[in-house]
DNA sequence: TTGTACGCGTTATCAG
DNA sequence: CTGATAACGCGTACAA
């Protein structure tokens, strides 16, 4: 590899000179600064970004913690990510974590060691005491889809309680009367928040609010067809079910179909997120959308505006949810 | 940040003997090198790995470059890499190009700059030319779901040419004589592949081959229902199509939705990949499965093999893939 | 405008 | 077994 050296040795010139004509620094004749631009081209010099960072204290790169990348939801966080990382020059480190707590954290150390400028969070799993080290650290850091109880910490969410009242509200809109409510983790604020809109909703209706038709399972198509197996096979089942996402709603209606249910005609059911496959042909999913992109836009641009100097002390950005109306809902049948 | 100086300097000790001890050298006695590994613990100690790169010359990262993070293909080979990389201990810095040529080359610089270890490209965009500029750029590199024709590069990659056999043969052993092809961009080798196996098949089976059936489009929903509209509302129509991916495949059946024309009863259907939602409910495609997550790990674990000094000189693997019968298929109704 | 000298944090080499 | 010392490639005060 060509080093400043080697430019600066085939130029006659010291090193110094050559970093600074690659700088474009103002303290250098324009013509050296010229014959010395050509020169690196001509010799394909590439900058070591890691001498430069070393020096500068900066690599020019974010760590971005996700959960799951197949997962269509992070998987646009991590473009809008990406996307903003890339237009301003920076790298972006991916990191999955599959919701371990331990993997979270080795990754965590890894961004570390790697000094990487800021750190994006759409994971869930972190606790709170975990995050107070992490302000310690002196890395800019910002919670995507998530919040912290303790910790005063920037974020970027969609409203939840929103976006769950949409939901709710939709069905019940409909007319219907035994709605249930299937979240992912009972620990994760998105569902908590979602349910808590959910009963909110039943409760100003004076519609019956039935225990075992809230269930907490995991994010995934696998927990929503188990849950839906059970919810749909009790003797009396609901007649319409919002789910706390589009994977969760999936996994339902492949069990509604699995015991002949038809859906919109015999249960309703609402999702959340609006991956892209809600739109699909035969799905037709009556969804809530979050701009998830925007979202990881967002959060690593005010990253890289702390890491930059132009200093946002906070960011506390709530975007809001739409209800995306499509073939999965409406009224009741006569039963 | 605490540096290995300060241990030093609260160990009361060389700075040398502390990079011993962190490393785990046998030149060091162990009593010293627990005090020293405790204390570096204790002060919250995380080893700066671009001062350690810069001596060592490698950086402990691998760059990853794919056309498109939303499109689960590529999600899911993104996931191999990324489990295989930090098995090892290595981050991902994630790289999308949207398919556009320059964006690809744009991060190949910044990839060499921030001087990864090694490079996966799944990406297709890149033309031979620069490809043989990386081979003398000293960086290992392997390709991942393409080739190059006058480039000797390892590579990765599922065997197209039996896969395109594989959809085309059951169509036609379902009975289907009016059997059209839709690929992705024509000059994306998988594209190719899978026509000219079709191309094969048919005259094999000694079936009409009609130029107007043999559609280059790309690789997504929208080109499929574009695509799918003109091919299915021509007076003469196809019984059965093949489309090159499944992103396609939603396309076109999304199209046939709209012209009331019912899969698999009026029009037989296969894709390529098996994308976790060609399983979905209502979706139920039949299409061909590519291991692509293993696609990511193989690929990965070859460019770390040659990293870390197993020279591995040269990399060709081809996997098989297989089909998946779902619902989309059937034998041609009566005309 | 240019060159010199030093430091960023680590590892490796060579004495001791 | 341990301690100096140099080197990795670059940026930047300071001197010229």
């Amino acid at each position: 590899m060509v080093t400043i050296k080697d430019i600066a040795k085939a130029a006659g010139v010291a090193p110094s000179t050559v970093s600074r004509a690659l700088n474009d620094s103002p303290l250098i004749s324009v013509e050296t600064k010229r014959r010395i631009q050509r020169l690196a081209q001509r010799l394909g010099y590439e900058r070591n970004e890691l001498a430069r960072g070393l020096v500068k204290g900066s690599f020019g790169a974010l760590g971005l913690i996700v959960p799951d990348i197949i997962n269509p939801f992070f998987a646009e966080i991590t473009k809008g990510v990406e996307e903003a990382a890339r237009e301003r020059g920076f790298g972006v480190v991916l990191c999955t974590t599959e919701g371990d707590e331990a993997r979270e954290e080795e990754y965590l150390r890894l961004l570390q060691r790697k000094r990487v400028d800021g750190l994006i969070l759409a994971s869930v799993t972190l606790d709170d005491p975990y995050l107070q080290k992490l302000q310690h650290s002196k890395i800019p850091f910002v919670l995507v889809s998530r919040l912290s109880k303790g910790i005063e910490a920037p974020y970027v969410v969609v409203d939840d309680k929103k976006g769950g009242r949409l939901a709710t509200e939709h069905l019940a809109d409909l007319g219907h009367k035994h709605i249930a409510f299937v979240g992912g983790p009972s620990n994760v604020h998105a569902s908590r928040e979602r349910m808590s809109a959910y009963r909110a909703v039943l409760s100003e209706r004076g519609l019956p609010l039935k225990r075992e038709w809230i269930v907490f399972a995991s994010f995934t198509q696998e927990a929503g067809r188990e849950v839906g197996r059970r919810l749909l096979s009790q003797s009396e089942r609901p007649t319409a079910i919002f789910a706390a996402n589009d994977l969760i709603a999936l996994g339902i209606m492949e069990a509604a179909e699995e015991l002949g249910l038809r859906i919109p005609d015999d249960l309703s059911l609402v999702g959340y997120n609006d991956i892209a496959y809600a739109g699909l042909p035969r799905i037709q999913l009556t969804t809530v959308a979050q701009p998830m992109r925007e979202m990881g836009q967002i959060a690593a641009n005010f990253v890289l505006d702390v890491v930059e100097g132009r200093k946002h002390a906070s960011l506390a950005a709530v975007l809001a949810p739409r209800l995306v109306v499509r073939r999965t809902t409406a009224p009741p049948g006569r039963s």
